[in-house]
DNA sequence: GGTCAAAAAGAAAACGTTTGCAATAGCTAT
DNA sequence: ATAGCTATTGCAAACGTTTTCTTTTTGACC
């Protein structure tokens, strides 16, 4: 019923040989008239390739596999779109497949899905890598990096922000800014991923080059969601004496401001807050957030490079936007 | 270096044949004695089954593919999640592959990708489908299904929220709150799927039995877009003597609402906007976005159903949330 | 026209599964 | 013990490509 290589070539005249050579480029193998003879009866015959075969018999794969956490998607999209971006260079295809929230064993069951497609490489998106994940992943022989995230586990490559360091400029921002009661909103220090510590980390490090001591309450735990911030800025009170946050999402940012609204606490007059990630949505609330903007895209794009080069453990550039949530003391 | 079956059954001692009925589950070919020492074996090695052997063999794929118009991403999410659930529920996966933004070639490869891999059926989020794009399809004898979006064409299944309704309900809702000078905003008529046609339609309609005939400047046309929503309101202006906004998306809706910001309109005050979606964004921005909620998630899981039992065309349900951006004249 | 190298084309094996069919082993009933 | 089952196992072909190795064709040169 479909039509085979086979089909196109006994419909032109020709060896299946040279049909498979003309339609995979296959330098010049062949002359110009036959190539054009078999291209125009494949054509004509509605031939579609049969990628299974073509990756069984060439023992390798067009594709990547993209594990995605579904959690935090208000950023993945654009680490997404570089990766095809940088997968339409290469002439790969990704395979996308989501993880669920928060779910192990579905997880664990996307990496396995990606791995039995052989694809040549995986990336994980903002994926918390447990141990039986990384047992899966490397007696499969796929080399595999994490995007976003990154692992104290040496063997764990990955591609993200440095996380200390958004911790450590976006509070030196607010500092230099004149602030000194400064909060943290929204960290998760509990997962396998360094994100929280490290951002936890900058934080109290540029703190602590300022003399200040942060009070324990300063300090808000959460899942970087938008109800984390909504939960951060109660737990702070209406009364808080702190001057500025520095929330651990744009969501988290977001949750803050509206609270922070409910409250009748103004922001910036009242309260300053920079948001991590700096994503669209910063620009499409009232004030607009003022954050530390990672290059998602770029993430992206450099996964997949680093997937076609052999592996890298490398750095993204951050950068500080000043929209209009940050007022100066 | 990899280990396939052949390994396996060498190393438990069977023939290849059985080791792919064991872990392929095929019934009860086989004594429950050497299941368990075949996967055993499986186990110990490291075996990882080779997907594209299987479904060259079995001639069938166990894969839904998707494809996707990276723009309006903010309810591709739920969508998404609802794909990957119901797939999960039956044992299939999701190749998911991003077709740009706009570009009709990327598009048109996009499609040409996940037929190669020869899946065994096609969802299109928010592809606006061309007559190319329309021929491969059809050629391809994959059956396909266009979700959140219907077309005209008869050939092209759908799965999506009946849109005149939506334009119907939305603008009713906002006449029984006494309104009478209300306006549409966002709305893309010049695509080959329907939506922005219907949702027009459906304003008129329900303006129509009001008695009323809608000003040329109330209908402000655009793709939807957060920019869309701002130029809207700037071709409005700050003086236009309408009350009311029918916003074509969330992210109009917000666009609206931050330039009427800018122009001292205070909304719901002075004017009030229902937003169509209703999506997650509706809740995070201050008023909150009173909406017309359509059912992303349903229409995923609704759209591989589909695909697992043959063609349908069906609406997805839609309800009126309401929030505080509209206000009773 | 004959020689020879280069270019073009083809035959066949290989990739790792699944599956129809044939073969064997293990029973039960005689 | 034997025929006749059934439950289990194995052989070998098939799926649609790619690719190595051979063979054929072409055409440039003398």
């Amino acid at each position: 019923m479909t039509v085979t290589i086979k089909d196109v070539a006994q419909a032109a005249g020709v060896s299946i040989t040279t049909v498979s050579r003309v339609l995979s480029n296959k330098g010049s193998f062949y002359s110009e008239k036959t190539a054009r003879k078999v291209k125009k009866t494949a054509e004509k015959l509605g031939y579609q390739k049969n990628t299974a075969a073509a990756e069984l018999a060439t023992q390798k794969s067009k594709a990547i596999g993209v594990v995605i956490n579904s959690t935090q998607t208000n950023f993945s999209n654009s680490i997404i779109e570089g990766i095809q971006q940088e997968a339409n260079e290469h002439d790969l295809s990704a395979i996308i497949v989501y993880a669920g929230v928060g779910d192990a064993q579905m997880q664990h069951r996307a990496i396995q899905t990606v791995i039995e497609r052989s694809v040549k490489g995986i990336l994980l998106l903002s994926v918390d890598v447990s141990t039986d994940d990384l047992a899966l992943l490397n007696q499969a022989q796929i080399p595999y990096i994490s995007l976003s995230q990154a692992f104290t586990d040496e063997q764990i490559s990955y591609i993200s922000s440095n996380d200390l360091e958004i911790g450590y400029q976006a509070t030196s921002y607010l500092l230099n800014k004149g602030h000194r009661k400064i909060g943290l909103a929204g960290i998760d220090v509990q997962k396998n991923a360094m994100t929280g510590r490290n951002r936890l980390a900058g934080y109290e490090k540029a703190l602590a080059e300022a003399g200040i001591k942060p009070l324990k309450k300063w300090i808000q735990y959460g899942d970087y969601s938008y109800d984390a911030g909504i939960d951060a800025m109660k737990k702070f009170g209406e009364h808080s004496g702190m001057t500025a946050v520095v929330a651990a999402s744009d969501m988290v940012g977001i949750g803050l401001l509206n609270q922070a609204h409910d409250y009748g606490i103004a922001v910036p007059d009242d309260l300053s807050i920079i948001s991590i990630d700096g994503t669209d949505l910063c620009k499409i609330v009232q004030p607009q957030l003022t954050s530390v903007t990672q290059a998602f895209f770029e993430m992206g794009v450099e996964g997949v490079r680093a997937l076609e080069s052999g592996r890298t453990t490398k750095f993204t550039s951050i950068k500080i936007e000043e929209r209009g949530s940050v007022k100066p003391m």
